[in-house]
RNA sequence: GCCGCGGUGGCGGAAUUGGUAGACGCGUACGACUCAAAAUCGUAUUCCGUAAGGAGUGAGGGUUCGAUUCCCUCCCGCGGCACCA
């Protein structure tokens, strides 16, 4: 019988109590028992919440009740996203303060959150928009620009014309073949302007490699490998025939060891460069102070100021170590290394020492032996201003043995020519070969020679080359532009096909279109024919290398080409003598020595002969930050009267968010219209020094939250190593689907910078991933406000009560992965059911049926079973049918109890309230809340029952069922069916075999 | 085009180390209660068939005593990537 209640009496009351009575407060951490910290991606503060919120926080609710129950302790924080651009919206549209409206909506939003009567821990709390949050997210950023992760880019951006700022990549969605914004859904167009980027690229390998060992769904995994689109390929050069430079060059630095050792690399090159010092070409006085940006930076300063002096090329050289996958920062080892002392003090040998130390300091850390990437960074600087700068990566192991002996007097100079081995080899001796060192010649080669570097999958096709392509962007363009002869028909290619990808993505036909650039060509690496070269926009840019090698026999994109240019298809891949489709593996033909090879062979042998090498490429783009907006955190930079970009130093943070703005959007960040922010500027750091005037990507804030809610009033660190050790990782990450390739991959990138800063004490953020499904509207659509199919969860609420529409959320359907339309008469079974259950004690008896003890133990397996599969609705399911029968049945009041502890993770308001309805009758004396007792455990004695029924099948069909004894044997159960007159007359005499499960099933088999 | 996930009653879904397909809920039908309706309670509810029985988990094929579950071919839906060399 159903039991009508009070939901709305019910819950506020026992909301109250809770809030008074602090149960749900976590405490310090207790390591006697073990953590968990589940998340929720944190709400931005739109002032109502909706059906989704409910789904995405009340139903892990569940969860975290459960665990708590079980003895974990369980960390469930809540905060609020606060910046952004409805807020700036809503302000420019109702003349309001965006901070005080913002205000007031996370006022609003936190009492119908206490309405959802979750188990939050409110007391580790964060909002991204308190200034003692984003004082963090702008020291972070400070430290990423001092560390070259941070950076001012140029180049092509996404500009939203209707939000008036720039977005990033991973915020452009696809709307049927447009380009959208993300946030507004309109149109974005293409438009090039500086930028501030994050080089999330550099984490590319790392953000793929580490996927592999966490719990996530694999389709976010494989999403997020697509996003990031590393491709392994080889680079092949194909050289142009324009004449290599072979005069002096001047290396961009006196330190003579390191010079000499170029100079040998260079001589190991077929190059005929002739390397000298300043002091070599008569310059004596050539220094310039390092002051603290990277070494690469540095040294390029030092090449540029050279450079400007001389009138000869000017090579400069940069060496870096990344230790243990980590990055360790040159800047950073050199000022370790040096503690105290002043740089200007010690001579170069000293200083190379007190590096090597730290060095081998660090390599002893670890060990002994360290397993690293060594990268090369070299510039070379011609005397029109051109700059071409190349790094070479290769894989080291670091080691403090030589020949198993302890070397202590390692010179600093030859940490860069360390050997795959694992052995430090010297300068002088003749430990180097030609295969340590070919990554630095391959990089020197490419820096003095004239070759287009083209990157492929496919070098087994090389002797199927037929002509080159450059991307539009290509550098060589300009370059050479002077010996291209039909100058003016290029320039239009250009021109137009720039045009083009700022234009409406609908309207690129698939049709190719290119020129051939006259007067230049290249050289066929092995054959040495002449190719030509044509630049056209079907080769990507930033992609690659921004060259191809067109192989139209066996690429469907060079195939069209060729056949609009005329241009000769050579066939070099064949099976059985057939002609093969487009892009398939086969034996070669036409390739000379290599003919008759398989292509997986001749990847690597063809690369090998031409010089080339392998490579990876990716399809991610550093991050874009910079908002042209005003509601967001200010970025952190001055600059000085040259335009040079300067942190704003630790001290002036947080760098507050101007007040006296007009923030309608015009194009022109809001921020530069702010005359405080510009006198506080010229105050702080002198007269001419301006502000930057963008203010961050919103998911930026979100980037760190997590970290902030365990320490979330420290003023010294944004979250403490002891804070960390406590909670970290995060346990369990519920959220949504649309934030695969943006705020996961951007948090999973901020964390690693953080590790490799040494701040954070684990690589990977989050250590489960959850993704939940959408609710749709009733007529199965997705919820909006033009469809008017939007549920209301507070009408709702008022309605059913909270507990009804959690656990009716919870009972849709597995809470990972598909959508579900609401459902009203869904809903009212679950309120039925509830009410059910406030009726259950009426049926309360002095004994009850076995059955039922049993089932109550099947139940409470069952629920524990599932709670942790997030298969809530399995768990409903399984109450329901323990109520049914108790119902029926009856039950004692210490099953009556466990029943009430069952439901308390579901339905947390009205098990309360039945427990304490427990004690004695009187209102006013209160037990302990029933949040805080402990779960049933399962008698497993009582899990499974004497009697099974088995299937009996004749020749696979099912003919009926039999009751019998747990654990019979076939003989019992063929004796059995022999007995039963329904099931006997399927036999006949012939019987072929029998094959018995117990106490599953048994089917016979008989002859035809 | 490539990659990932999925396809089970009128609906949401349940059941896969291969062993009774359709739990639980919704909806529907009939009955009880009622003057009546709603609510509630009870019974039924995959389809065809009065029944015996037969068919049935996107389609077709295979392995098996037995397939929603494993294998092959194909179709459809959802999501991601896409002129990516």
């Amino acid at each position: 019988m159903l039991k009508r209640f009070d939901a709305c009496e019910i819950e506020k009351r026992w909301q109250k109590y809770w809030q008074e009575n602090k149960i749900y407060d976590t405490g310090p951490r207790d390591t006697s028992r073990p953590k968990e910290y589940v998340l929720v991606e944190l709400p931005y503060p739109s002032g109502n919440l909706h059906i989704g919120h409910w789904h995405a926080f009340a139903v892990p609710d569940i969860y975290v009740r459960f665990k708590r129950m079980s003895g974990t302790q369980v960390l469930y924080p809540m905060g609020f996203d606060a910046f952004g651009l409805p807020a700036e919206n809503a302000a420019i549209k109702n003349q309001l303060d965006p901070k005080k409206w913002t205000e007031q909506n996370m006022l609003d939003m936190r009492k119908q959150l206490d309405s959802m009567g979750n188990a939050f821990n409110w007391e580790h709390s964060a909002s991204t928009t308190d200034e003692e949050y984003y004082r963090w997210t702008q020291w972070m950023f400070t430290e990423f620009f001092k560390r070259g992760i941070a950076y001012r880019g140029e180049g092509q951006v996404n500009w939203c014309l209707c939000c008036q700022t720039v977005i990033a990549n991973e915020q452009v969605h696809n709307v049927e073949d447009d380009d959208c914004c993300e946030r507004c859904d309109s149109k974005i167009e293409k438009k090039n302007m500086p930028q501030w980027m994050l080089r999330i690229t550099d984490y590319a390998d790392r953000l793929v490699d580490d996927l592999k060992d966490l719990d996530w769904p694999e389709a976010i995994k494989e999403a997020q490998r697509q996003w990031i689109g590393r491709a392994e390929g080889y680079e092949i050069d194909f050289k142009l025939n324009v004449d290599d430079y072979d005069g002096v060059v001047v290396f961009a630095s006196n330190n003579k060891s390191k010079c000499a050792r170029l100079k040998y690399l260079l001589s190991s090159t077929k190059l005929k460069i002739d390397l000298k010092t300043p002091e070599e070409i008569g310059i004596s006085d050539f220094k310039v102070k390092e002051d603290g940006e990277t070494l690469s930076d540095n040294s390029l300063k030092k090449a540029r100021t050279l450079a400007n002096l001389i009138d000869l090329p000017v090579l400069a050289d940069d060496t870096g170590f990344f230790i243990a996958g980590s990055n360790v920062d040159p800047v950073k080892v050199k000022r370790n290394a040096l503690q105290d002392l002043k740089e200007e003090e010690l001579s170069q040998d000293q200083i190379s020492n007190l590096v090597l130390e730290h060095y081998k300091s660090l390599a002893t850390k670890q060990g002994g032996e360290v397993k690293a990437t060594w990268k090369h960074v070299m510039t070379l600087i011609m005397p029109d201003g051109e700059e071409k700068q190349v790094t070479a990566n290769r894989p080291v192991i670091l080691t403090n043995k030589v020949n198993g002996q302890i070397d202590h007097n390692l010179p600093i100079r030859s940490l860069y020519i360390v050997k795959a081995t694992g052995k430090y080899a010297n300068e002088q001796n003749d430990q180097e070969t030609e295969l340590d060192l070919q990554p630095i010649t391959d990089e020197l080669n490419k820096l003095f020679q004239n070759a287009i570097s083209v990157f492929t999958t496919r070098p087994d096709t090389l002797f199927g080359a037929t002509y080159i392509v450059l991307a539009p962007e290509h550098p060589y363009l300009t370059k050479y532009n002077n010996l291209i002869t039909n100058r003016e028909e290029v320039d239009i290619y250009l021109k137009n096909s720039l045009k083009k990808r700022d234009q409406d993505r609908l309207d690129i036909s698939k049709e190719k279109t290119g020129v051939k650039l006259e007067g230049l060509s290249a050289k066929h690496p092995l054959t040495n024919e002449i190719l030509p070269i044509y630049v056209a926009d079907y080769v990507l840019g930033n992609y690659g290398t921004g060259a191809v090698m067109a192989v139209p026999a066996h690429d469907e994109r060079d195939y069209d080409f060729a056949t609009k240019f005329s241009l000769p298809i050579k066939p070099v891949i064949e099976n059985n003598e057939e002609p093969l489709p487009f892009t398939q593996h086969g034996k070669l033909i036409n390739s000379e020595k290599f003919t008759g090879l398989n292509s997986e062979e001749a990847k690597t042998k063809i690369t090998n002969e031409t010089g080339g090498k392998t490579k990876r490429t990716y399809r991610l783009r550093d991050w874009s930050i910079g908002r042209q907006r005003y509601w967001g955190v200010p970025i952190p930079i001055v600059y000085d009267p040259e335009g040079k970009p300067h942190t704003v130093p630790d001290k002036y943070l947080p760098w507050k968010l101007p007040e006296d703005v007009d923030f309608t959007p015009t194009g022109l960040p809001p921020l530069a219209k702010s005359k405080e922010l510009l006198e506080r500027t010229e105050k702080i750091f002198g007269t001419g020094w301006r502000p930057e005037v963008e203010t961050m990507d919103t998911f930026v804030d979100s980037s760190w939250y997590f970290l902030r809610y365990i320490d979330h009033i420290n003023k010294d660190i944004f979250s403490s190593t002891k804070a960390q050790h406590d909670w970290m990782p995060v346990d369990i990450y519920f959220g949504g689907p649309e934030h695969t390739t943006m705020h996961l991959l951007y948090s999973r990138f901020w964390q690693k910078v953080l590790f490799d800063m040494g701040l954070v004490t684990c690589d990977e953020p989050y250590n489960k991933r959850v993704n939940r499904g959408l609710i749709l509207g009733p007529d199965g659509n997705k919820m909006s406000k033009s469809k008017g199919n939007v549920i209301n969860p507070d009408e709702q609420v008022a309605d059913v009560g909270s507990d009804t529409v959690k656990m009716y959320l919870a009972f849709m359907g597995p809470y990972e992965g598909s959508n579900y339309p609401w459902d009203m008469g869904g809903i009212a079974g679950i309120r039925r059911f509830l009410e059910r259950f406030y009726g259950l004690s009426d049926h309360i008896k002095k004994d009850e049926p076995e059955e039922i003890t049993r089932l109550l133990h099947q139940t409470i397996e069952k629920v524990t079973n599932d709670i942790p599969q997030f298969k809530f609705n399995t768990a409903i399911s399984a109450l329901m049918i323990f109520v049914n029968r108790a119902e029926r049945l009856g039950l004692t009041n210490e099953t009556y109890r466990k029943a009430i502890l069952l439901i308390a993770p579901f339905a947390p308001h009205l098990s309360e309230e039945l427990w304490q309805r427990q004690k004695s009758g009187s209102d006013t004396e209160k037990i302990d809340s029933i949040h805080l007792q402990s779960f049933p455990k399962a008698n497993p004695d009582l899990l499974k029952s004497d009697t099974v029924e088995i299937t009996i099948q004749v020749n696979g069909k099912k003919r009926g069922s039999l009751n019998i004894p747990r654990g019979e044997k076939e003989a019992y159960v063929l004796t059995a069916i022999k007995n039963d007159d329904g099931l006997a007359k399927h036999l006949d005499d012939k019987v072929k075999k029998v094959i018995y499960v117990q106490d599953k099933i048994l089917n016979i088999v008989l002859e035809k």
